[in-house]
DNA sequence: CGCTGCATTGAAATATCTCAATCAATGTGG
DNA sequence: CCACATTGATTGAGATATTTCAATGCAGCG
């Protein structure tokens, strides 16, 4: 299956064996992306949607200077651009970071795909949600957490999506951020981001091996209470058990 | 009609008259909120969804040290927390800001809604989208704007969601926001606020009257400017020849 | 080799925070 | 009517976080 990871360790159990086979029939063709890759530009006019097979994905916006703001990261398992199913253009431009296997769905299909199954549209709306909850999410981040705890909560959502994916292996940080994307995702300079991850280095939260130039991430507990980090917002639904309303009626 | 702001100036055209009357029906009540007064806590299990008639609300999470980052202000013909319908609970609280006037949606009823009308249910997907739009400029508004830009791009976004609305009577600002509202809503703290604020009068971008504690705009273009606020994110309908989503099928 | 991209550091400038205090308007109880 | 508490706006001075600008180092790569 290709798109096996969707919603994995969410409502996963909510989709019937015959609805996932349906997405997976609905996906148009898959393209690959090289790293750093541009895939949508905001304001453009967008026919279909895409899921991430393989890779990682982000989205931001530009200031006035040039500079650029990353609003959302995406990995193995999200959507990309879900939202531009209903909406039609976006409000901010798409890259690769790393290189990338996406499925295309062209959206005339999705919307075959939903008309015959009304519980497959609120899935993929349940999923547009859980984007908007990390954005608020994020929003806090920005706007209550210093240097350091914003970048703490950072690594430690991403350490926790991937882990739901199961695309976490051990402790090494599996992710193509470099120190000034960090910083483009936290609000803060390059110079700033750098100083921060040596305090980080420095209180023995985190290491970074000079050679492969790989982080490890080496107390994840730490790093959850500097950037306040509670994981439920992940979810949609707490306890697993609470959300009921799809579950209730698979297919 | 009660929800006779609902999606005005953005996609109102794209519901029927017969669509606009079974929202209206499927109202269980009305309730009306003390300024200030709490709605929804985080966490909390809901069996329904609100919609402002008239007032304004915002939504909140909180720090460990119990500080406020505000996350979203809600302004007439919005609704409050429509995504509790699909995920069951919120991630943040909800406060009134203004005494107000909401319509109350059972879920169940808002279920049936949609699933006799498959059309309306895109509707309030793309409702929900809407807010996760302003998420994502609220994340580049704190992450990439100064304090003084903060706060002029939330005016001006305030602005013209009043104006779409309707709701915008000639230039004095008519939203019951405290300084420390602003540095809520902007990462910064109330001091500052005051400071920003300061300067900005000091430019001749605004003014406030020391009676009656009202703010007044006065130049709109540079608070645009200042806040390099483009209005696109959202998608009122003079921007939006673009979104042919649902204009396409109303009902 | 000499690129290039990324990480790193230093020093000075600036933005923002913290803490403490004052003021004006409003509302309350007596 | 006054005394008093409350809320929101305002200010000052010093401390701290973050930016800016400029420079260096290191690794991979053609």
């Amino acid at each position: 299956m290709i798109t096996e990871l969707y919603l994995k360790g969410r409502l996963r159990h909510g989709l019937s064996q015959e609805e996932a086979e349906a997405i997976d029939d609905a996906i148009d063709h898959v393209i690959t992306l090289e790293p750093r890759e541009k895939l949508v530009t905001r304001g453009e006019k967008v026919e279909q949607s895409y899921y991430i097979i393989d890779g990682s994905m982000m989205r931001c916006i530009d200031d006035a200077r040039g500079f650029r703001q990353i609003v959302g990261l995406q990995v193995p398992g999200d959507w990309v651009d879900l939202h531009s199913f209903p909406m039609k253009r976006l409000d901010h431009d798409v890259h690769a970071l790393a290189a990338s296997r996406l499925a295309v769905f062209r959206h005339e299909r999705l919307q075959k795909l939903i008309d015959d199954r009304p519980h497959l549209a609120r899935i993929m709306w349940f999923s547009t949600l859980l984007d908007a909850a990390m954005h608020r999410e994020w929003i806090f981040r920005l706007g209550r957490l210093n240097a350091e705890g914003r970048i703490a909560h950072l690594i430690c959502e991403l350490l926790e999506r991937l882990r739901l994916v199961g695309r976490l292996e051990e402790s090494s940080f599996p992710f193509p951020l470099t120190q000034q994307d960090f910083a483009e995702a936290s609000g803060i300079t390059t110079t700033h981001a750098n100083r921060t991850f040596r305090l980080l280095r420095e209180r023995g939260l985190l290491d970074h091996d000079e050679n492969t130039r790989e982080m490890t991430i080496i107390d994840e507990q730490s790093l959850r209470e500097l950037g306040e980090f509670k994981p439920d917002y992940l979810y949609g639904e707490g306890a697993l058990h609470l959300n009921t309303a799809f579950a209730d009626k698979p297919a």
